[in-house]
Order: C-alpha cells, then structure tokens, then sequence
DNA sequence: CGTATTTGACCCGCGC
DNA sequence: GCGCGGGTCAAATACG
C-alpha cells in the first residue's frame, strides 16, 4: 500500500477529478441561466465557470423523459434527435460499443422545484409538519459501464431502491464530510443501460478531499478510483472504471482535435466559444485510449485563470497547450 | 476492530 | 382514507 501511496502525487490526485472521467460532451439548461447550475459547476470544481457555456442550446435539444422518472423530472437529452433539424451536439446511436468515452447531459432541475413550490402554495399543506426543504438538484446522464463515477468527492451510500419498471435499483449516496449534506442518486437508465444518470443535490460545503488534501485520501475508498496515467506508474486500481477520461466542454467545433471527435459529435458550429480536452488513460483497456492529451480553450481568461488557481488545467495540462481565447 | 455496504422497515408526499 | 412510490434510517453484515 505504502509504494502506491508514494505515486499519489497531488497531480494524479487532482487527475481524478469530475471531469478527468467524464466528457461534458453539452450543458443544458431551461431558460436563462439559474443559481442551480452554477452551484453544479461549483460542485464540479468551477464555481465562477463562465456562465456564457449556458448558451441557447435548448433549441437544438429533445426533452428526454426517463419512463421510470416522476412526471416532473425531465431530462434534456441532445443525443436523441428526433428533429431533422436538431443540431444536437453528439448522436448516442452512433456510439461505438467500445467507445467507453462518457458523455454527460446537465439537467437543471429547478424549473421542477419551483413547479413544486408553487404547487405547495396554491395546495395548503395536510399537516403542520413543516416540510422537508429540498436543495437544488442536478442531473445528468452518462454513457459508462460502472454506476458509481468518481467525481472528487467522498460518499457513503445510504440506501438502494428498486426503481419502478426497472431492473436497475436506484442508489442513494451522502458526502462523507459531517458538515457537508451533498446527497447523489445514482440509476441506471432503463431505456438505455448504458447510460447512467446521476442526480446531485446541494452544493459541498467543502473543497474535493482528493484535490485539495492528497494525504487523507490514501486510505479512502475514492483512491481506488484514482487513474492511472502517464508518468504515473500506479496502475488503475480499477480498468473498468477508468477505461477513458475525458473533458470536453465543446462549444466549438473547430478547434477540437479531429481524432477525438466525431463528426456525430461535433457541437453546433454556431456556438463560438469554449473549450475541449480529452486525457485517455493509455494503460486502460480502451481501445480508445491513445491519445493523451489535447489543448483546451478557454472562452473567457478568467476561466482560464480561475482553472490555474484550482489546478485543475496546469497539472493535466502543460502550459505550453494552453491557449487563451478570446 | 473500524468502516463501508446491504437491506428491510419506516416515513412522507401524492394521487385516487 | 388508502395505496403506491420515493427517500431515509438503522441494524445486520461484509470487508480490509
């Protein structure tokens, strides 16, 4: 244990990262841009994350309801095009079996809750039991093969439940830090098993433990999912959870590296900012897994600024890829 | 032995 | 009021 300890340095640790799993392939939100979903790029580790990523996408986007959701939950999903129009950003159907890159959908629940708030307004309430406050929540979806993505933070899971119509039980997790009430559900998706969809409820009260404080995660059970990389020599604790790592925030299309995205997932050519990153873990079982690494961008320098101070763009990324754009 | 997970019971909100 | 389903609790169990 001691010699794999001894390869955790604060990079690989800051690796393993929310995004360094998953490619935030597109962002989507209701409306204009709410608290909520600013409190998610909080959560991912961005919180002052340009909020101009929220462009106008709902246009080119297909509500997606999962049938064994609540009525009020919705999904906005950009792969299903079901409009000959849509200029979604990428087309689940032409995922190859193998491409285990994770694609990720944001889901702003807040039009839900308001919804339900105002439904408890114009409903008097039963009893006087003053009722449960909800925090904001966020959903989205990813194509993965493990149910449980590491994103930074530590959880304790609290419950599963069966899902109505669906074979695949509903997990309930609880961020392990006391003063913190962050909670996820964790589900698979019925309609499509290779999609997990992740619900997120508050906001961390604390920085990620395995980026902000490297040592006390040598015995959680977070770094077991901790990648491995290149010029680390710890292998992955775990190869089928780590088969690819990626971050993409795409918003334009034309400057993303033409061996990592497919033209089916190409963002709208119209939506001129952003960035994208790709990491591959090369010591995976992904046939994909062969590049390591290409130059993001940044809309905003501030953003650009803000990742630096966090570290989540200078340890992955060499200074000399990193491209400030206006 | 300490910690994490499992799982049945329980609570609560909601619709009928 | 009742049943259903989602969410949570907590004792039992598993694991390192």
């Amino acid at each position: 244990m001691e010699s794999k300890e001894a390869v955790k340095t604060e990079d690989s640790i800051r690796s393993s990262s929310f995004f360094d799993q998953f490619s935030v392939v597109g962002m989507f939100e209701f409306g204009e841009k709410s608290s909520s979903s600013l409190g998610f790029m909080e959560l991912l580790g961005i919180p002052d994350f340009n909020p101009s990523i929220f462009d106008i996408l709902q246009a080119s986007t297909t509500p997606y309801v999962e049938p064994t959701r609540s009525t009020s939950e919705v999904l906005m999903m950009n792969n299903q095009p079901t409009t000959p129009n849509s200029s979604s950003i990428s087309s689940e159907s032409s995922v190859a079996p193998n491409d285990e890159q994770s694609r990720v959908v944001v889901v702003d629940e807040e039009d839900e809750e308001s919804i339900k708030t105002k439904k408890q307004l114009l409903k008097p309430k039963k009893t006087s039991q003053k009722k449960r406050e909800r925090e904001p929540r966020f959903a989205f979806m990813t194509k993965s093969e493990v149910d449980h993505l590491e994103d930074g933070y530590r959880w304790r899971k609290y419950g599963q439940k069966a899902v109505k119509n669906s074979p695949f039980p509903r997990g309930y997790y609880r961020c392990t830090t006391v003063t913190c009430n962050v909670k996820k559900r964790v589900e698979r998706s019925f309609s499509d098993p290779t999609i997990v969809v992740t619900t997120y409820e508050g906001k961390h009260t604390h920085p990620s433990p395995l980026v902000h404080r490297p040592t006390a995660i040598s015995t959680s059970t977070s770094a077991a999912f901790i990648p491995a990389r290149p010029g680390f020599s710890a292998p992955s604790a775990n190869a089928n959870t780590n088969t690819a790592f990626a971050l993409s925030l795409c918003r334009c299309h034309h400057h993303h590296p033409s061996q990592f995205i497919s033209n089916n997932n190409l963002p709208p050519p119209h939506l001129n900012c952003g960035y994208l990153s790709n990491y591959l873990n090369p010591t995976s079982t992904s046939t994909n897994a062969s590049v390591l690494l290409h130059g993001r961008r940044f809309c905003n320098p501030a953003s650009s600024a803000l990742l630096a101070d966090h570290g989540l763009l200078q340890d992955i990324v060499p200074s000399s890829l990193v491209t400030k754009h206006d």
